[in-house]
This record gives structure tokens, C-alpha cells and sequence, in this order.
DNA sequence: AAGTTCATGTAAGCAGTTACATGATTTC
DNA sequence: GAAATCATGTAACTGCTTACATGAACTT
């Protein structure tokens, strides 16, 4: 369902595309906050037509297909957002890795914690200079609430992951 | 993989069990980093015998069958934790639909990010509650990154929806 | 003419969900 | 004797990954 509602959002934000536009839109963009590839984007088109929640328009150069929302699909995105049960089950590795880390000894978690701590960081100041360079265009303003929350999750880990270190370094020396 | 480690990481935390007391440790434990239910668990025990990572014992009263890691498993086990290759695609709804919230009316958007902060903050005070009751038993200490983690994410989602709320609220009155 | 980018797909397989199915043992 | 709990599984289906496959249209 999260693929289709983002792939209506984007048809949605940015007009009709072919499935080869939508997937470099993902890439550059919703890409942040839920993942797909064209080999799943072109079937899933597909069935959305098939569904009547999209149209496809007529065959351009080089065999391209242009989708079109319908009010159909418009409905149907808009009846997602506005729902509020979304109890999905958690999948989250990195906190898996967290409740297994009392498993390794001080000398590999700390030096292990300090690294990710790094890769949190780096990719924090990426989305930070994002957040500074773009102006106030249609298309930031669509990202704009996910981009701060994906801001706030990289410092969320920068500091777990920094501030667990400390405190497993501390308990091992005192 | 993820469920391979989590189980491997349940059987090495609290010793030798069945499929079914697994699911009901994945339950009370690692369940709010990873999910899996009954159904996932008989058949992944199955091949991670099958592939030397754990023996099965005697069939016991209803035949109950007894899981123990082995050597090959506790190493994978180990391999798994301190590999810093951990890209994995990003697949989260909460942020898919901040990502398309600017869709919404804020008559209807601001609402809805007030519930949602009202949910993450009653999630919140559970796992607050959690971590206060808790004695330092060795089952406490196997989850306590994982419990800190949890919380510092659900003040963040709290925080996050409320100010949100606030800054399009701000903004269609402005 | 060769290389790149545009553009669409399929197939095999793994991971996860939901529902179905069965039966033994304990507890009331 | 009935109900609850213990205990194990399978089957059909959806979602996702990785790799394969093809060819048209630009660009150098």
C-alpha cells in the first residue's frame, strides 16, 4: 500500500510521469523515507491501472508510457493520509543491533558505536546543507516536514549512538 | 537475516528453548526492535538447523523441541554485530506520509499530527514506565540500549508532530 | 560507429502476513 | 468433561530483491 500511496503522491505533486520519470523521482526525493525500484515501480503502475487509479495516456517516443491520476486515486491517497490507524509491525535493524549490543564486550561495541555515531553525523550534514541550499520552490515545500524529521532522526542517533558509547566506556572502567 | 540474529540473540540471552517459548520472548522483548510471529519462527528454526547454526534436542512432552545454539551459530552471531556494512533501504511510513502531509488542508493536517503526537507520547510514558520499574536483572541489562533507544525515538516523533502541527498552524494563520 | 541514456519489462527467489489445521496436556 | 494453554506446523498470498533481457533514441 506505502508504495502506491507514493507513487500517487508523486504523480500527485509533480503531474503525470512515465514509470521511468517516477523512479528517478524517487530516487531525488520520497527515496528518503520509503524505498523502490523500477523493477517494482513498473508492475505496480500496471495494477494501479488496472485498479482505475491511474490512466495511461498514449505511447510516446521510445515506447513511453505517461500515468495520470484519476479521481479515483486522488481519493484514495487522500483517504490514506487522513487515516489514523497505522499500527504496522516494527522492523528496525539498527534497533536490533542495539538490544543485542550488550552481547559483544566494551573493547568491540565502543569502537563500533563511535563509527556509526560518524556515519550518523555525515549523512545528518548532508541533509542539513539540504535544508539550507534549496529554496522555496513547490517541490521543498512538498518534502519539507520529512526532510526535518529525517534531520531530527540523524541527530536522534548521532547522540544514542555517541552517548552509549560513553556510558558502556564508563561502566567498564568504573 | 535480521530474524536469524534476533533468534541466535534470544537463545544465546536466556539459553536453550522451543519455537513457541521464542515467540513468546520475541513478544515480551526484542519485538518493539523486530517483529515476527509464530508462523515466521517455526519454519526459519527449521532451516537454521538445517544450515548448522543450532542442534535440536529430544522431542519433548507435546513434541516440544529444544533449540540450542552452536559454535557456527554464536560466531555468525557475532560476525553479524560488529559488520559495519548495514545499508539497507529505507521503508518507513511515518515518514512516507510526512512526506506527503503538505497534501493535506491544515484543517486537516494539524489534527492529525496532534493524535499522533498523543499516540508517541502515550508510548512514550510506557516505555519511561518500563525503564523505571525494571530491576537490573540480566534480562533488563540484555535490552537496556535497545529500551533508551526507543524512548529517544518516540520523545523525537512527539516532539516532531507537535511542532509540526504548530509551524502549519503558524503558517495559515500568518 | 560506438557509447550513453531513455525506457520498458520479466523471472527466480527470499521475507513476511494471514488464515488454516491439528493434537497433546493441564486446569477447573 | 470442557476449556484453556502448550506446541507445532502448512498454504496461499503479497511485497521486495537481484539479476536478466531488450531495444530505441540521442550524443560524440
Amino acid at each position: 500500500m506505502s508504495l502506491r500511496m507514493a507513487l500517487l503522491g508523486l504523480l500527485t505533486a509533480s503531474g503525470p510521469a512515465s514509470g521511468y520519470d517516477l523512479t528517478k523521482r524517487f530516487e531525488s526525493s520520497v527515496n528518503h523515507a520509503w524505498h523502490a525500484g523500477h523493477s517494482q515501480i513498473y508492475p505496480e503502475l500496471a495494477k494501479m491501472a488496472a485498479d482505475g487509479l491511474v490512466t495511461v495516456g498514449e505511447e510516446g517516443p521510445r515506447g513511453r508510457k505517461t500515468y495520470t491520476v484519476t479521481e479515483e486515486g486522488s481519493r484514495r491517497l487522500h483517504d490514506w493520509l487522513v487515516t489514523k490507524e497505522h499500527f504496522r509491525p516494527v522492523r528496525d535493524e539498527g534497533a536490533l543491533r542495539a538490544f543485542l549490543l550488550p552481547m559483544l564486550e566494551p573493547e568491540e561495541s565502543v569502537p563500533l558505536l563511535r563509527r556509526e555515531a560518524g556515519v550518523y553525523a555525515a549523512r545528518l550534514a548532508e541533509l542539513e546543507a539540504l535544508e539550507a541550499s534549496k529554496p522555496r520552490e513547490r517541490e521543498t515545500r512538498f518534502g519539507r516536514y520529512a526532510l526535518d524529521l529525517g534531520i531530527r532522526q540523524m541527530r536522534m542517533m548521532r547522540d544514542w549512538a555517541e552517548e552509549t558509547a560513553d556510558r558502556i566506556e564508563h561502566a567498564a572502567r568504573g
